[in-house]
DNA sequence: TAGATACCTTATAG
DNA sequence: ACTATAAGGTATC
């Protein structure tokens, strides 16, 4: 087993462990105590899990389990493989330098509260697959459901992995996703999502599109690019590119940001996707205003 | 191009 | 108990 930990202190802006990963922008975290999104230990110290599949840059072909707990300010982890920071810095964007993006989002009040409220707070950088699946699923359901759903798939279709004397499962790679039918993804409850799912997944794993050719487009178009997908138009799009293809002026425009733009922005209102996200995207200080927009999403979700 | 409606399933409010 | 409503929308007409 592989161990370290890291003050957090040192990242630019600190780190809160529980915020980033429990409010909705990443679903491929499981709390050891199975309580997610639940209250957390008063004491601290609640343990996350994540698999990460091997990417096309390392060199074995397994699975690598991470552990990852924050227990008086001090970020621990334990991972079967080395170098375990490297992932973690990649997946919960630790390399941020939160202290200047959030110089850089807006002054009103609301964002002032929303900052104040989720100190520590970071964006993810979610795997791109799994993060257009998430997002797929997410249509009209509940933060709680949506992880249940991605726990769903890992467990029926996810690679595993033994670690510490339990097994543990990683979301599963399109080719195994494909090869699940509708009404099996309807058995997981994925209602009128199975389909999306299903088709998404063939569409990647046959080679006919896949989410990380967006990577590298201006903005617009990798939104564009991303509602070629099944089950996926501009709302999702923007979460995948937010939440995993590191786009941070990508603010979706979800039912808790229309409600904020309604009451604390009106004239952000242009009547059409396009335009409202042109100009909320610019109220909340452009490059950066998707960290805006999680920060007032969570602020409303949990306050509103 | 803009607007209306169906769609799965679950949780919560009344 | 039972119904209405909403949950980080999208596809289709």
């Amino acid at each position: 087993m592989n161990v370290g930990s890291r003050p957090v202190g040192a990242l630019d802006g600190g780190f809160d462990l529980q915020a980033t990963l429990e409010c909705g922008q990443s679903y491929l975290w499981r709390r050891a105590d199975g309580r997610m999104y639940e209250e957390p230990n008063a004491a601290g110290g609640d343990a996350w899990y994540h698999v990460a599949l091997p990417s096309t840059a390392t060199e074995t072909n397994e699975p690598e389990l991470l552990r990852v707990r924050q227990v008086d300010g001090v970020l621990e982890w334990a991972a079967s493989t080395p170098n375990a920071y490297a992932r973690l810095e990649e997946l919960l964007r630790l390399d941020d330098d939160l202290d200047a993006i959030l110089a850089a989002t807006p002054d009103d009040p609301l964002v002032e509260r929303a900052r104040d409220a989720y100190c520590g707070l970071r964006l993810v950088r979610d795997p791109p697959f799994a993060s257009l699946v998430s997002f797929i699923c997410s249509a009209q359901m509940r933060v709680a459901r949506i992880h249940e759903m991605q726990v769903s798939l890992a467990e029926r279709y996810g690679e595993t992995i033994e670690f510490d004397g339990e097994t543990h499962r990683a979301f599963p790679t399109p080719d195994r996703l494909a090869a699940a039918d509708e009404s099996a993804l309807r058995d997981l409850s994925l209602g009128y999502r199975a389909p999306y799912v299903e088709r998404t997944a063939e569409m990647v794993a046959d080679g006919e599109a896949h989410p990380e050719e967006a990577r590298g487009l201006d903005y617009e178009a990798a939104r564009e690019s991303l509602t070629r997908f099944v089950g996926v138009g501009r709302k999702v799009a923007d979460c995948v590119l937010l939440f995993s293809l590191g786009y941070l002026q990508a603010v979706p425009l979800d039912t808790w940001i229309r409600t904020a733009i309604e009451e604390h922005y009106p004239d952000c209102e242009r009547g059409s996707y396009g335009e409202t996200s042109r100009a909320i995207r610019e109220r909340f200080g452009g490059e950066y205003a998707g960290y805006a927009q999680t920060y007032v999403f969570n602020w409303l979700r949990n306050n509103g």
